[in-house]
DNA sequence: AGCATAACTGGAGTATTCTCCGGATACAAC
DNA sequence: GTTGTATCCGGAGAATACTCCAGTTATGCT
């Protein structure tokens, strides 16, 4: 008995592919590990995973592709805390905690990818965008926003909460402008905070937790 | 009688490297709207000047500020329509309509010139808040802030109200998602609408323009 | 006018990303 | 096992952003 491919579907990876694909993702995370995320250079990454230069954009298309499967990599149980980890950031809480414990959380990532965040929107203009880590954010945020204002455009301000948040300009307020973590953090609370219903009417940080 | 340098300020720009750099700008602008945005290397906008490329670099850094330097010099009219310019936009209106104002005209600037500021906002990753225009819209969305929102964080907001107009993100929401502008800016009033006190509670358009 | 010097010029050179394609190879069918 | 072929491999090469520096020129001072 064969097992059939799904219609349409693409065709699976061949063995030595997946096993150079691995290759080459630990080498760039090793390479980048020791020497930082701009020292590094496609060709070192080849070097280093032992394939050609070819395999590399054979396998992921484009220096921006190869850095976001190194950030997901690293950051696999981030994507599911929120999806199925306990309150207030996974399910169980009222959707506007969520929302704000999910800010907040993505602010924690940010800070802790920057460079490599940096380094990766870098490159196609579309780049942060077409990576499978924008779209689940996207959905996850557009989903809370329509719980909260049913009547609001929730895919519009789900890109608009994710903006603020592009490593460029984190990294900006957070290096140049010398804006503590913190400071963001609040910054976000009081973006939000007219979009929820009854909390509106106040600049005092909800959680008391101050900046 | 000579008249004196400001203490501290750059030296003069000599006669001919001002020349220069007028030449560069436009041929810079004049090829970029022949063959588009991306089409152009450094070394033909170089040729077509007249210069080295090695001229152009000490002009203008890096492609980021060359390309910058041809979007001011379209949107001259724009930097002071609203900060000399008629109500709702310039001085004379309530805070909250100029606020509401501007984030539409800046729509329409990055509606106009999205090409060109993505190619500007490429390179560097601070390209975009290093010039000369970010900090501009800055200050001036930071001083009306200040005015509708006293006690808020208006620094921080300003840098989150024009995240959104990001013309990476504006591009991919335009092209790629599809949304029409006057929905980008139906959204951009939804998320003022919650700094704003007294109309933080429908989501009715305030001008009734629709989308 | 002549001179000293600081600023400017331009093109060869470097580094890097990404493309291309002839040859090798894994996998399926028989 | 053998064979056919779709996929994959890898390095040479093209394109291009940016650097460097030896030679030139504008500018201010005397």
């Amino acid at each position: 008995m064969r097992e059939l491919r799904v219609v349409g579907g693409p065709p699976p990876e061949r063995a030595d592919a997946a096993q150079n694909r691995r290759r080459i993702v630990r080498a760039a995370a090793e390479l980048i590990a020791r020497h930082g995320p701009e020292a590094v250079s496609m060709d070192e990454v080849a070097r280093a995973a032992g394939v050609g230069v070819g395999t590399v954009y054979r396998r992921f298309g484009d220096r921006a592709r190869l850095v976001y499967a190194v950030i997901d990599d690293r950051e696999r149980g981030f994507q599911d805390a929120f999806i199925h980890g306990p309150p207030p950031l996974g399910p169980g809480a009222p959707a506007a905690e969520r929302l704000r414990a999910f800010l907040h959380a993505l602010a924690d990532r940010t800070e802790a990818q920057a460079d490599l965040l940096v380094m990766a929107e870098s490159g196609p203009p579309d780049a942060r965008f077409r990576d499978g880590s924008y779209a689940l954010y996207h959905r996850h945020l557009a989903m809370l926003l329509g719980r909260i204002r049913p009547g609001a455009d929730a895919a519009y301000l789900a890109d608009a909460l994710l903006a603020p948040l592009a490593a460029n300009l984190f990294l900006y307020q957070r290096r140049t402008r010398g804006m503590p973590l913190g400071r963001v953090k609040a910054g976000l609370d009081a973006l939000i905070a007219g979009l929820i219903p009854g909390l509106n009417r106040t600049d005092h940080d909800p959680s008391g937790e101050g900046l």
